[in-house]
DNA sequence: GTCTATAACCCGATAGAC
DNA sequence: GTCTATCGGGTTATAGAC
């Protein structure tokens, strides 16, 4: 039952993949991933040369997750349900795999390692695309921070339990019908 | 009875904030700390019996210097103007004492010790104050957390370099105007 | 009794020799 | 790949100084 390698960087993934999902992000060490496949702590580091680059790997893997629940949850939609649909679909990926979306948002977390997980771009380019949809007078770009911050922002604030007990889901409405008015009357308003 | 003492938990709690601010959240350590302050590790501990009741009282401190920034920004301006200054100011605390901020914001990096600094409440509360004058159709409470949401959200992606290049002080702008606008659109409609 | 120091224990990251 | 070793960090005895 021997195989010609123990292990590979996939094989890495996929466990610490399952370690995070089932035991949250603190509890991922490479210690205890390398136990969890049968294997010496070092023989990892073979494959990623520290822990930050298999964070980076792993931050790629969940955005590359969340980018195709997005896709889906608004695909051939008109573009304020869209902008609507995402924002619930990306609120729902966060509070159901918590641990997935704090590896993926996951960033500074030791010295600024710089490095950008290719899907994150990806994600950026998509909610980009809802926003410049819209065709308002503003930069899309800006729209799309803005529309991003106020998700992450509502996400954190609901993990970190500071939500004054209001449901997540109802402030996020609010926040959407709020925006979305102010973006038509100001798309009613422009010349 | 008592001798010279060479720790408070005014002290410690002192020296942390400056190793914080200076070294950033992560260089803090009780064995960094107590070389700091000529004192060895466990000494601490009389004070703070854990890392994390150190932190809460950090994150505590960091919430009413934050406090004060807001008042002081928004004190005798009307509502819609209030909240933009309390806006911008946040932003601005948030960028120049980043690592301050940091441990304002810092939950569940560990076990969830679901301890709330009373400072947090007091933010809260102040928020809260300026969605409440503002008489919408919707709950404060619902306000409250999507403004703080977006605001969290905009430092955060700041932080993380995710800005895909925009200047955070923009982009809050634009979240500002579409945001307000909406909020005039839905008093201009409401019964 | 009250504060602090010394020393240890456990754990995680990482480097080097085999 | 494994083994051993080192380092830094949180935490806990236990004993010493006032």
């Amino acid at each position: 039952m021997s195989y010609p390698k123990k292990l590979s960087a996939e094989t890495i993934l996929e466990a610490a993949l399952a370690c995070v999902e089932a035991q949250g992000l603190e509890a991922l060490s490479m210690r205890s991933l390398a136990t969890e496949l049968g294997v010496s702590p070092n023989a990892l580091y073979r494959y990623y040369p520290s822990k930050s680059d298999l964070s980076v790997a792993l931050a790629d893997a969940g955005g590359r997750i969340l980018l195709d629940a997005l896709r889906d949850s608004s695909a051939g939609l008109p573009p304020l349900l869209a902008l609507r649909a995402t924002a619930r679909a990306y609120l729902g990926f966060a509070r159901s795999r918590p641990a997935l979306y704090a590896v993926k948002m996951q960033h500074g977390h030791g010295q600024p390692t710089g490095q950008v997980p290719p899907s994150h771009t990806e994600v950026w380019a998509f909610v980009m695309g809802l926003t410049a949809a819209l065709h308002t007078r503003h930069d899309p770009r800006d729209l799309a921070v803005a529309m991003w911050a106020s998700l992450h922002g509502l996400v954190e604030l609901d993990r970190a339990d500071l939500l004054d007990g209001r449901d997540p889901a109802v402030a996020l409405d609010v926040m959407l019908d709020v925006t979305l008015s102010g973006l038509m009357a100001q798309q009613a308003t422009s010349p």
